[in-house]
RNA sequence: GGAGAGAUGGCUGAGCGGUUUAAAGCACACGCCUGGAAAGCGUGAGUGGGCUUAUACCCCACCAUGGGUUCGAAUCCCAUUCUCUCCGCCA
């Protein structure tokens, strides 16, 4: 959520930063403001009304305490209908703060000043390269032939079972799912100093609400019914990724600054719904419905947030690093970024058996977007309550992850290699059918 | 799912229609006292919003949440949520 504060001061510059995402968002400025301004004239009148009505009471009180009823009654005459005009004042008021406060959460972030501009991820500036391309000997194959062959996943089997867009890892296929997230897990407590969480998998819609995910974009989640009770559906909702559940793990609550910086990470399943995008990328494991995912979430002080972010990027980095991955990192365009970040960086890993790069990262800082959505504070040394920036990244995605190692280290003789950093966790050195 | 108890500021905890402007204690900040500290004494201090140049005044709201009764609700009524105890079911 922007600062109304900023929308009432400076609304050109707002308009003028919304337009650089291209979405046609700066439009909604003026009804911002003229709901902000009808709430603020309404909450002026209707607060007379109660200060009047409150001295009155206590007039009433102290003249029943003399036993002066009969003043005490020509007293609450007057104030007869004040009830009936604070009731509805304040109803109008109400009115007017839910229609400012709906059309604010449709509002996205501000684009910080370093995003490029542009419209689509066309636009994105490369910002470094990892690594080169690795060549064969002979025609590289894609990860669901190697699946397949290596039988890491059946396919027919998870469609059988959940319908398309769902795995069913197999024997190998499973333990090296596991030992990567085993790998990164305990990669990003032992050496990069975060504190690891396990969430739960189903929240409620005020934590999707929390980081931006609703109510924009509520067709793209899994709302979740208890058996057959109707009632039920929609008090839960599974998580699209572990930010949803981490990040707002301390949403409503005032931390103290000393506490600061706050770094989780967490495994869990993702939960995807991607309404409309059936038919795109859906051979393979490329874009499915559940994935797993170790997710990196920092609390941090504003003025520490975008070094912070560098230090994210590099922690997942590290993560393609130490698997010898080929990959790149690009800054996100104006017209690329996500809801609510205002300055992303993705990580798009190299898959020979592709020829393309695939997204196994997105590294983000919300600022305080999603601190003011939440509620969520801090208390600085000189006593006010401050807003903290919010910073989540991927480190990193799995399936995607999957299918760039089973490409990257598949041999001529349809083995596939085990990298050296991922042999303690599979206690393999090659993998064969 | 059944029965009972409960939810008050950072924490503990009183209040159960009108001198409550939410007592008191702990913790916190500042001051006095002291050689320094402790103790003691004094003062201050919650959150959001409105008005405002203002972090100054003043005003409104907030005692789990949402409704209701009333001139007036932390207090009475209804619903909901959550917590605890016991029973049932259960990995």
């Amino acid at each position: 959520m922007l600062d109304i504060k900023l929308i009432r001061e400076r609304p050109d510059f707002v308009r003028q930063r919304l337009a650089a995402r291209g979405a046609g968002d700066e439009a909604h400025i003026d009804e911002v403001l003229a709901s902000d301004e009808l709430r603020r004239k309404l909450l002026a009148e209707v607060e007379a009304l109660k200060a009047q009505r409150k001295r009155v009471s206590k007039e009433i009180g102290a003249l029943m305490g003399q036993k002066k009823f009969e003043e005490a009654e020509a007293k609450k005459k007057e104030t007869g209908d004040l009830g009936d005009r604070i009731a509805d004042l304040d109803k109008q008021a109400a009115e007017a703060e839910s229609a400012r406060n709906q059309l604010m959460l449709r509002l996205p972030n501000l684009p910080h000043d370093s995003v490029p501009p542009g419209t689509s991820a066309a636009d994105n500036p490369v910002v470094r390269v990892h690594g080169e391309q690795p060549s064969f000997a002979f025609k590289p194959k894609s990860h669901v032939d190697l699946c397949e062959s290596l039988k890491l996943v059946d396919f027919a089997r998870a469609a059988k079972l959940s319908g398309s867009g769902f795995v069913l890892y197999t024997n190998w296929g499973a333990r090296i799912e596991r030992a990567l997230i085993q790998f990164m897990l305990d990669l990003h407590t032992r050496e990069h100093g975060y504190t690891e969480v396990s969430p739960p998998y189903m929240v409620g819609p005020q934590c999707l609400e929390g980081v931006g995910q609703f109510p924009k974009f509520a067709d793209q989640y899994y709302a979740v019914q208890e058996g057959l009770d109707a009632g039920t559906l929609g008090k839960l909702y599974l998580i699209p990724t572990a930010e949803t559940p981490v990040a707002n793990i301390h949403r409503e609550e005032i931390l103290k600054e000393s506490e600061l910086p706050i770094h989780y990470c967490a495994y869990t399943p993702c939960f995807r719904g991607e309404a409309g995008a059936a038919g795109v990328g859906t051979r393979g494991i490329i874009r499915v419905h559940q994935f797993d995912k170790v997710e990196l979430i920092r609390i941090v002080r504003p003025e520490d947030g975008y070094a912070a972010q560098e230090q994210m990027l590099a922690n997942a980095e590290r993560v393609l690093q130490l698997l010898g991955l080929h990959y790149r990192v690009v800054l996100l365009c104006t017209g690329d970024m996500g809801f609510a970040s205002a300055k992303t960086y993705d990580i798009e890993v190299w898959a020979p058996g592709q020829g393309s790069y695939l997204e196994v990262s997105s590294v983000s800082n919300c600022e305080d977007f999603q601190a003011r959505r939440m509620n969520l504070r801090y208390k600085s040394e000189s006593g006010e309550n401050r807003f903290p920036h919010l910073l989540n990244g991927s480190g990193t995605a799995l399936a995607r992850l999957f299918v760039a190692l089973v490409e990257t280290y598949q041999q001529a003789d349809g083995s596939l290699a085990v990298p050296a950093n991922l042999q303690p966790y599979l206690k393999a050195e090659r993998i064969q059918a």
